[in-house]
DNA sequence: TATTGTTATACTCTATAACTATA
DNA sequence: TATAGTTATAGAGTATAACAATA
């Protein structure tokens, strides 16, 4: 049987992304975690009193797709939502959430050293720089 | 808004691959077909007899999903069915899926020159060397 | 008038289990 | 008994439109 795809950016990237999503949806799966998730937690880390509206912005997800994963942290208490106007509030990790925030960036490290370490030496430093390219812009 | 995420390879392997995902499905719209259809009449082509199970193999396609994508082929007349035995069948492309399969490598054309296009050029050979690596092991 | 969070909804994609007919 | 194709179905993930409250 002849792949003839494999050699192609574009069908390699869609792999190689699909597999190494999968790899670590996996390794959230105790955390009880998605990806999506666990980037939700670590970027509210980082941005303390960011809005939902600000967070899906940055993850490139609707309003509207964000009320469900935000209520389900809520309800874990996970985060807490500070009222900035009559509208809009900020989110903020509980203590609860940071402890899982910390397990999340260790799930992270350990995620990113696995792709790492899997892609011959010569080639490795370039990945990043490569994708960066790709998506943003 | 700090982005603590992309630097990550696993972060920006997703939104690389998402965006250039969205890129070629629009890429394809004209010709009614999604990235899978077109990563279907292409390996079709080039194994011309394969079972749906075996093509469902090589990109990662469930059995029973590949059901009505091949049947939408089928109703388009873009690919015949040749029996093998009793109950398994080969596939292969009509005149007319042959037409569309050419359409399908032009716009895959179009869709890697515009993904290489983009990457610094000390980057891009090292591009689908690193991903291959990802997702064939 | 524009924006934030929200609801409801629909559509795609994917996953699972079970059935049938053939090998 | 194992396999190929099929059916039915359920669960994610994502997209759209509309609404209320507020800016």
């Amino acid at each position: 049987m002849r792949d003839v795809l494999v050699d192609l950016p574009g069908y390699a990237l869609r792999r190689a992304s699909a597999s190494m999503q999968a790899e670590f949806a996996a390794l959230l799966m105790p955390l009880a975690l998605r990806p999506t998730d666990a980037s939700m937690l670590v970027l509210i880390e980082a941005n303390a009193g960011i809005t939902p509206s600000a967070l899906g912005q940055m993850l490139a997800i609707q309003r509207a797709n964000m009320v469900p994963i935000v209520s389900r942290f809520d309800e874990c208490g996970y985060i807490k939502r500070i009222a900035l106007d009559g509208r809009s509030f900020g989110l903020t990790l509980s203590d609860e959430g940071t402890r899982v925030c910390a397990k999340v960036k260790l799930a992270m490290k350990t995620h990113e050293h696995r792709i790492m370490e899997r892609i011959p030496e010569k080639h490795r430093a370039h990945l990043v720089p490569a994708l960066k390219a790709l998506w943003s812009s």
